[in-house]
DNA sequence: TATTGTTATACTCTATAACTATA
DNA sequence: TATAGTTATAGAGTATAACAATA
């Protein structure tokens, strides 16, 4: 019958937040790593890169906590950006148990490089959203992750 | 309380729409498999599953069309709900190569279950929103959708 | 005893390519 | 030749548990 030609509809699920989350997520996400492919930096990855580069001797812990990134699973984040010669990592004085990071030369070129990149990548797919918009949007999020943050 | 506790900051990162959505997705997700735990139904699923209650008789690849899934996806979703009982799996008499599928009584069930698990998980998550924030918001995220809607 | 970072591992989600059977 | 569904597989992304060094 009709529905064999007609475009499916979604029925309730169109009435989910979670639902046009996800799929709008999706889509940002596979934007954002065209948009970064010749710079091989991922999503996560420039993610500690901006907060090793907002807080300067920041630990491998605390860069894990701000970005909700398990600390086992820092371990080859980190790695890779030491690889790339973007982080110098050495021990704190304070405690030598955990290491402190900052950006080198190479890693802040390549983190305003990524920068530049991304302002593009989000103005090409939100050009349809005004400013207001975008950040009412950012708001929004903000609060859903605020709101039940343990 | 001396110390360790100025919370680091995120640096641009803060300011782009997209890392907002990934956390904020990532966080309803988590909330929404812990909603939804004793139904053993994903977020994947519930969607297939709605499609179809909204489309009955509507076929595999117009199932994946609509909701953004790979074909070779689609098998093993189909496989669980089939497996579950809550789809009818048969031959579309018009093109034998494809399925056709409807809810069983059992599927409207565990679809209608679903849905007021969700809608109590949406509640409780979305709990400072308003009605009108929480329709800002899906019609924002729907038009990052339909902006580059290949 | 608690914490920082590490290793090993497993599970989910999604993407690609090659196959079959129908059209 | 093209399409619907299938199979196999690979790659991200994230989660847990156990361990070493240091606090």
């Amino acid at each position: 019958m009709a529905a064999a030609n007609d475009t499916a509809t979604l029925g309730p699920l169109d009435s989910f937040v979670g639902y046009h989350m996800r799929r709008a997520s999706a889509r940002m996400s596979v934007d954002f790593h065209a948009a970064m492919a010749e710079t091989g930096i991922r999503q996560v990855v420039f993610g500690v890169l901006s907060v090793i580069a907002a807080n300067p001797g920041i630990n491998q812990g605390q860069i894990g906590k701000v970005l909700g990134i398990q600390r086992a699973n820092m371990v080859s984040l980190i790695g890779e950006l030491t690889d790339a010669g973007y982080v110098s990592r050495t021990t704190s004085p304070e405690d030598r148990r955990a290491f402190v990071f900052q950006l080198t030369d190479r890693g802040a070129a390549a983190f305003a490089d990524g920068l530049a990149r991304i302002r593009l990548h989000e103005d090409r797919l939100l050009r349809d959203l005004s400013v207001g918009e975008r950040e009412t949007l950012v708001a929004l999020l903000k609060r859903i992750q605020a709101s039940g943050a343990d």
